[in-house]
RNA sequence: CGCGGGAUGGAGCAGCCCGGUAGCUCGUCAGGCUCAUAACCUGAAGGUCGUAGGUUCAAAUCCUACUCCCGCAC
């Protein structure tokens, strides 16, 4: 048995999920993604990820700005689908739309809820020193990420795990959940389990503002600050009157002044322990290994990163 | 035409403003020292200085165009 479905996605998170629904044999009946927009330098429109993997499997294309208008509406509805499942969309998505199909609208979502609805579960399930995370398949029903649970998959968090180690994982287990899901779902065997009304967080989007690294604050916080912000957009600070992003680190020990280097390693003094820095991109170059990275730039003992 | 930085032996960088023999930290190779080593010592190889033009007696360096990479903004 096979679905007839209409997938909506916009990153890479949502890629895997798409690939496996499409290799599970069910009929892509159309695609929907955020529309291209003046993005990246020079301001060029960009497609999505997922508009780009679909473009290049001549599946049919949707990007509507909104879909909340009655023509948008109308036009899925004639695509007459038994099942929409989405990932990472980021549109809402009006009752009409969740209404028409047979089975619903089915949603991926990056964390185990009721902790971590919203924008970035991912990010904030590791800033928040989560040990636990996962990835959910539930009914999407009016309200932010509140609908039932249909499966869930875990993954612990590492001590050296990022947001893209940890985008990766999900995004791979999720597909598989998805595919899972459907499976189960034909055959009448899913069991719909309402969220647990206690334990609700919310995983506001980053801000510009959070990403700058305060090294006054715990050496844990900002180990985690840095790990969560890996590889996009990044924790940064300066040095030198240049922006450093730290995109890998692991904690240390030590104490001193906030932001002093400890060793000429780029151990660096926090306000409470010290963070060893691993990975570091200068503005304008590449991101390196702390030890490639010293090779043409000393960061000696004593030095004060801002 | 959004703002800005970068491209220099295999890696990461300096040199460029003030044109005049290609340098640093590593890596590689050879030899030495050592019980031994990713340690230490000595030596060697390895570069059309992103591409194409221009200026000049002379261009990594100054001028023009182009390609690719990155940071910000979005």
């Amino acid at each position: 048995m096979t679905l007839r479905l209409a997938f909506m996605g916009s990153p890479t998170f949502a890629l895997p999920t798409l690939e496996a629904l499409i290799e599970a044999g069910h009929e892509i009946a159309c695609v929907y993604s955020q529309p291209p927009r003046p993005a990246g330098r020079g301001k060029q429109e960009r497609p999505t990820p997922v508009h780009v993997f679909a473009a290049a499997r001549g599946i049919e294309i949707r990007t509507p700005k909104s879909l909340k208008k009655p023509p948008e509406q109308e036009a899925f509805a004639t695509l007459n689908v038994d099942l929409v499942i989405v990932v990472a969309y980021g549109l809402i998505l009006p009752k009409a739309i969740l209404d028409a199909p047979k089975y619903g609208a089915l949603n991926l979502h990056g964390s185990l809820l009721p902790r971590w609805r919203g924008a970035a579960p991912i990010q904030r399930a590791l800033m928040a020193g989560d040990s636990v995370t996962g990835v959910q398949v539930m009914r999407m029903e009016e309200g932010l990420d509140a609908g039932a649970v249909l499966a869930t998959a875990e993954t612990p968090i590492a001590f050296d795990d990022t947001t893209q180690t940890l985008h990766d994982r999900l995004s791979a287990l999720g597909a598989c959940l998805m595919r899972d899901t459907l499976v189960k779902l034909e055959r009448g065997e899913t069991i719909e389990t309402p969220q647990a009304e206690a334990g609700v967080t919310y995983a506001h989007k980053i801000t510009p503002a959070e990403t700058r690294i305060d090294w006054t604050r715990p050496a844990r916080e900002i180990d985690l600050l840095i790990r969560g912000l890996s590889p996009a957009p990044g924790a940064w600070f300066e040095w030198e009157g240049a922006r450093m992003k730290a995109l890998l680190s692991r904690l240390g020990q030590g104490s001193g002044a906030p932001g002093e280097a400890l060793d000429d390693n780029l151990l660096i003094a926090c306000g409470d322990g010290a963070v060893r820095l691993l990975t570091i991109q200068r503005e304008g170059r590449g991101p390196l290994a702390a030890e490639t990275f010293l090779r043409g730039q000393a960061v000696p003992a004593g030095a004060r990163l801002a």
